[in-house]
DNA sequence: CTGAAAGCGCTAACAA
DNA sequence: TTGTTAGCGCTTTCAG
């Protein structure tokens, strides 16, 4: 079995005091007991025991990042960073994934099952405003991507409605005039859908043109598969536009493999744009243009926003609106040259 | 603050020993107290102190999974089905990212820092087979990806000499004789590229030709980038391969990106071929030919080892070398229909 | 500088 | 069926 800190203890001549103490380098601890407990520690192989230290501090040294799916490579970017900053603050981050279920979104912010974690970073899809709200929390938690902050916590967002207009709005500078919207989610009570939908109906309307419900395609989930198949309904229907902008890049990729496929010469006959700024993007036929989100600030600023909450007197700070910047990378699926 | 066991048998009026069956609902306990207690539970919203009954257990409920990164596609689909597969057994995953750092791959698996984790599977990048040998184990660990059970741990992978056969074989049939093996890591102790160069050069043998050392192109690190470096280095050496075996997916997507923007027609002129099967490759223009490996029994394979030397007195059973299946996906960057 | 001991919240062996 | 209580391994207050 594993030592514990009574057996270090022991082997040294100590009080299991004197070893902590060694272990921790908090106290002073004379040269030569130090050297004596240090062989004795090695010796033995001392692990700390964790779940007697988190019981002991009141604090588990765990956040939870809950997240719909891992696979994607947005998300895997995102948790990827959320990782590495949660290492350079010696906080553990643990993986949920909701699949977008309304029931295991709500299960994490309850707490149901206990308190695992010191905190939460979730990016909610399933559940709306008043359900983000409603609830008491146990722990701290960071929406990311929603609409406003809810009253009772952090939100780390892009301005969604903003960027989607400035992509719409690069599509509409290169004389495009029937631009397709792929990625509305009316089922959904998540708010991000809705947002990109209402940049890219603010900048056509600027721009003049009256938003035509036919060229917007709704989506049931963001993958490849659903920007082919939103694609393939549009085209189908015999519509045929002069350009895309996709709520996702995953969407606009999987868009514009079809539209490839069908012929259709991209960005001659039909320019892309996308959202997320993922590495499949940039180096596909033709590279994606995107709105890149500074996914790097998301993680960190979520992180700040935990760590404000969990070290310092709850409640003392109102809730915090973080929005982060984004820009517009433009790239070939927009521009003028073939692949 | 958070109520505990004993606020809410004081409340309901009974033992902590009775919350606690209530809570558990192992022991039987007679209907009334448990109405009363449950109302309880719910008045002041008990939470079970996790870090408290792991303590007691001696488990902690968690177990690890180190990575060199969560970002990269197929580690992102991996990550996501070792979370599930981890869900449905009731543990909850923590994710380390090792960069392919040797110090954070010794680190974990000696457990410095505290026994957090039940049990571990680590995909080693820098570390030889001695080193995994050599250090004994404080908690049972899965090793994903290398070449034999080094004894002292369970491994789990595919094939890679079989798979590399395979794939090379297949470009073999369609005609191809300049074969491009873009990935081997001579700098790595890792033996995953060293095995995939095994099975290019066996096939390449087998069909009477000779390897040829200028159309083998290495690699610091396998992503979009590395490929598409290693693509330019050839064709700026003059060097015009027929095809390229890659030895992940990202590489060959990188390398089939350069050279399309040289004017290489893929597949006509070079066909490609690459290995893990990520969703981009199925969605990339020509779809990309891939050995797939059957990821989802890899993560559910890990889990059931760690769960049968965690539950089972340990060292019982010998290290299991568990070989998991895989196929080869032909598709049109291999075929002779272009996009 | 070091030892003794309390107690974090929970479960389960032992009693009643 | 339920109460009492001894720890799980650690940190830290209080003495010395």
């Amino acid at each position: 079995m594993s030592s514990r800190l009574k057996d270090v203890a022991a082997l040294a001549g100590v009080s299991t005091r004197t070893v902590s103490n060694v272990v921790s380098g908090s106290a002073s601890v004379a040269e030569e007991t130090r050297v004596r407990v240090q062989a004795a520690l090695d010796e033995l192989g001392y692990r700390p025991n964790v779940a007697a230290r988190n019981l002991r501090a009141g604090r588990t040294g765990l956040i939870g990042l809950a997240i719909p799916e891992l696979y994607s490579p947005y998300f895997g970017e995102l948790a990827s960073l959320i990782v590495e900053a949660a290492q350079q603050r010696a906080w553990t981050v643990v993986i949920d994934q909701t699949s977008g279920d309304p029931d295991a979104e709500r299960r994490l912010l309850e707490g149901t099952g206990g308190r695992l974690v010191d905190g939460l970073i979730i990016s909610p899809w399933a559940l709306g405003p008043e359900e983000l709200t409603g609830r008491p929390r146990h722990v701290p938690v960071v929406l990311l991507g929603e609409r406003r902050p809810h009253g009772l916590a952090d939100r780390v967002a892009v301005d969604n409605v903003l960027a989607a207009d400035e992509a719409t709005t690069h599509l509409l500078a290169s004389g495009r005039r029937r631009i397709a919207a792929i990625g509305p989610q009316p089922h959904l009570r998540n708010e991000t859908a809705a947002q990109r939908l209402e940049g890219y109906r603010n900048a056509l309307r600027r721009a003049g043109l009256h938003p035509d419900p036919a060229l917007e395609q709704p989506v049931t989930a963001l993958h490849r598969a659903d920007g082919a198949e939103a694609m393939t309904a549009l085209l189908d229907a015999g519509i045929r536009p002069d350009a895309v902008f996709a709520f996702t890049d995953e969407l606009a990729l999987g868009a514009m493999h079809v539209a490839r496929r069908r012929g259709v010469r991209v960005p001659h006959e039909m320019a892309f744009a996308g959202f997320d700024d993922i590495e499949d993007g940039r180096y596909a036929n033709p590279p994606l243009t995107s709105v890149v989100p500074d996914k790097r600030q998301i993680a960190e600023r979520s992180l700040q926003c935990l760590a404000d909450r969990i070290y310092s007197p709850a409640s003392a700070v109102p809730p915090l609106d973080v929005v982060i910047p984004h820009q517009l990378a433009v790239r070939a699926s927009s521009g003028w040259t073939d692949s």
